[in-house]
DNA sequence: TGTACATCAGTGAACGCGCGTTCACTGATGTAC
DNA sequence: TGTACATCAGTGAACGCGCGTTCACTGATGTAC
């Protein structure tokens, strides 16, 4: 049966706000697409009157997410502290994008990949803007290493199937970065 | 036809060392028992023999290359040279297997977990060992910071379809992780 | 040392399954009058 | 505003394909004598 244009304009949002969760917490090719629609509350054979294919899917979805990303205008530390929490490791589903997905990207296509570049520099570029004044090449530098070793981290502490270094890597790299922005913002 | 003892361990080693390679190269998913077998100059249907499902070759492939990851007893400036080198982040299936294989151990069976968690720890072990001396908490705190970062930064730069964004977080991590390591070793 | 034969590593056809994708159909939408 | 009908979003059965896995078979190995 059809649908009114917003009724459907819903519908493809239901589409890639499942997909996002569903993707971050199986990785992409763990979910199939009966698997999404069926999340958003349809049946798989309308899919492709939103997407051409699976991988269309999966590039809108990342430019979705990593476009919805933003926010945190606020303070860096405190985004940190969040960022390299527990509860964040545990969280796959509703958490950080990139720490989710990135690596899967390399198996992607040219789109995928350009959402994914488009979203990391700004994700950078935010981080620059919220970290302590100084000069602003440091601040860069220190931009790329927290958000490498914040990615880095999260992603190893998911991977492992010891709680206790687990819990270690978030909490020491957590330190190790809060270190290097105070000698940024010292120096 | 049967095959010598000392043939059928080699094949085995050889099995192992194609579907590392490969793995790292596709990821699991998208590399076929058949297309590892072939690589090992072998036919599919021999593949049980050796293991007994694809994800206990998974598992046992981990192992294999997170036990051979060892070595580098060194320098560290100069493993953090090479490992945050262009060469490095083009070269995913004779790189490292944890910036390669991490992100994906999350949707893999326990054993491949296990097998993960052992070779992080002793990765860790040995970045402590090959960093300057300082304070043991200083250090384990840096191996910890500079890995995650490193394997951050490799994984970040392998997903992006900017080279020159992907060459700079390589080089600024690179950099970032240096004046951290001075840091510590100064305190 | 040489022979006879049981073993078993490797082969390749075949299987069942779930996936991405297609398509004839349905019935609510929204436009033309 | 009310009616008639063309449009088209969503449905669900069906498809072809490649995958992991199985199995009857082959022939070299290596052991028993």
């Amino acid at each position: 049966m059809k649908v009114s244009r917003e009724q459907m304009a819903e519908n493809r949002r239901r589409i890639l706000d499942a997909a996002s969760r569903l993707f971050r917490e199986k990785g992409f090719d763990a979910v199939s697409v009966s698997e999404v629609m069926k999340a958003a509350g349809l049946t798989h054979g309308g899919f492709y009157g939103h997407f051409s294919s699976k991988d269309d899917l999966v590039a809108q979805t990342l430019a979705h997410v990593l476009a919805a990303d933003s926010g945190e205008g606020g303070d860096f530390r405190r985004y940190l502290d969040t960022y390299l929490s527990p509860r964040h490791r545990d969280s796959p589903a509703g958490g950080c994008p990139t720490a989710g997905l990135v690596a899967a990207i390399r198996h992607q296509t040219p789109a995928a990949r350009s959402a994914m570049t488009e979203g990391l520099r700004s994700q950078i570029g935010r981080i620059e803007k919220a970290l302590p004044e100084s000069d602003p090449a440091d601040r860069r530098r220190a931009a790329i290493g927290s958000w490498a070793a914040m990615v880095g981290a999260v992603i190893l502490a998911r991977a492992i199937d010891d709680s206790v270094l687990s819990d270690e890597i978030l909490e020491q790299t957590r330190a190790w970065i809060d270190a290097g922005i105070n000698e940024e913002s010292v120096a």
